[in-house]
DNA sequence: TGGATTATACTTGTATACAAGTATCCATTA
DNA sequence: TAATGGATACTTGTATACAAGTATAATCCA
């Protein structure tokens, strides 16, 4: 809640005629999105691991706020994949299969395929900026930071699928890629591996300028099975055993269903 | 709230020993999701028009329910973008802009190619849906049935794009597709066009046959090209002046904000 | 009369209350 | 001893209460 702009109190009612505009902020954030903020910047970063159980009550109490916003921003969780309502009532953090992987991959490698064929009229324009970012990868390995070579290589990926022009595909595809996120990091970190990255992004642009399109899409739906395996590797080593049974209901006996009659 | 399965009153409880399993039957609905249901219906339905205000109390009553469920259905809807929440917290059902239309076909053109392009070993499968999917067509055409129609053009799409086997994928393209679903009736009334549009879908399907994927591809490019085409004018007729005024907030004077101290 | 100010009636944001569902642990019993 | 049946302590679902923000109408004053 820290980063929630501050607000102006009322003891200054009268001496405030000229502030400033406050241009486009918004007037104040309200709770459901500070909490939602908060608990996927948790979720992202592996604070809070997959098949954790959430509790309404600690939630709130943790972050000092009725449990009402926070309903709200698990409802919002919900839909964008990042935490599971499970029957019996029980909202867990969502837990990845190699299967959500594949799927993933095979969504990025369809859309930035897509991206590169068309790429048009702003070609020298995406390949500068893809150029800069394949500069700054440089740099950053060379300094060995993990976070921020993460942070570029996204960074190469959006520039791509930027040449669709499309928000509504790019938002879909910032969510798609956050159900990842939590292992992207580890995988950076596999002996060897963001070199190769890089390697293969300074071929990609090399192809590009070239104008060897279809190449370039060969080189790319390569470059992102390759990802995938790493992922699903760093994936199993990740998921223990499990704790599976935490997971599926234990299903008691069938039991009479008592729902109450509305 | 009608079809919520019929609940065991607890009258019964002692001559249960083999009631049926009740599979994976939910206990209950929440009334969120009751209210989210009824709420998406009328949006897509056409019966909550673009750029309506919606209050909360007024859904809430309408549904005998209370806000509390009425906001978290309203938070769900934010995500899918078929209500928006403008600044000054209001909350209206989107107004689409001609912009998105040309998302969502493009959307659908880059996600159905591929899908053509993996055709694989379930050709055959695929393919005998495709044809049944045209063999109702003709009834449904003969029977003028628009809306059997619109429904089984979505089949027809949806089967296409099972051949990516992306369950991810295919929700988005769900919910890509709401959006214009409040036009797509229209367009399909319009003289002549559902003739075409069935008459294409032959066309592909017989391409499909002979393995052209190539040309499949590009006819079916053209297809939705003309398809957002139709959608667009339907649009345009549709979107009177379009009361930009009650969707672009007034903006009053520059105002002291006076968000509360937490 | 025009423009600002205040009063009033809503509306949303947030907290809290309460009912119902669920899990856990223990006592009871066959 | 294993299973059944509570009793208890949560937890979630839903309703309601209350505070704050917003729009509109009414009022005041130059």
């Amino acid at each position: 809640m820290d980063d929630v702009p501050a607000m102006v109190t009322s003891a200054n009612q009268e001496t405030v005629a000229e502030l400033a505009p406050l241009d486009g902020f918004p007037a104040y954030v309200p709770l459901r999105v500070v909490v939602l903020t908060r608990l996927k910047a948790a979720i992202l970063d592996g604070t809070l691991k997959p098949g954790t159980l959430l509790s309404e009550n600690k939630i709130a109490a943790q972050l000092s706020v009725s449990r009402t916003p926070v309903r709200e921003a698990l409802r919002v969780l919900e839909r964008e994949n990042l935490v599971t309502t499970l029957p019996g009532r029980k909202v867990i953090i969502s837990v990845p299969r190699a299967e959500d992987i594949d799927e993933i991959y095979d969504i990025r490698t369809i859309v930035e395929s897509a991206a590169l064929r068309r790429i048009g009229s702003n070609r020298r324009e995406l390949i500068a900026r893809l150029e800069q970012c394949l500069e700054r990868s440089r740099l950053a390995l060379a300094k060995r930071d993990i976070r921020e070579l993460e942070q570029i290589n996204t960074e190469f990926h959006t520039t791509i699928i930027s040449a669709l022009n499309n928000q509504r595909l790019r938002e879909f595809i910032d969510s798609v890629h956050d159900t990842a996120a939590r292992f992207r990091l580890y995988s950076l970190r596999e002996a060897g591996w963001a070199e190769k990255g890089i390697q293969e992004h300074r071929r990609l642009v090399a192809l590009l300028k070239k104008g060897d399109t279809e190449d370039a899409v060969e080189l790319l739906g390569r470059h992102l099975r390759m990802g995938s395996e790493i992922l699903k590797k760093m994936f199993h080593q990740t998921q223990k055993p499990l704790p599976r049974n935490a997971i599926e209901r234990p299903r008691v006996k069938p039991r009479l269903i008592q729902g109450r009659i509305r």
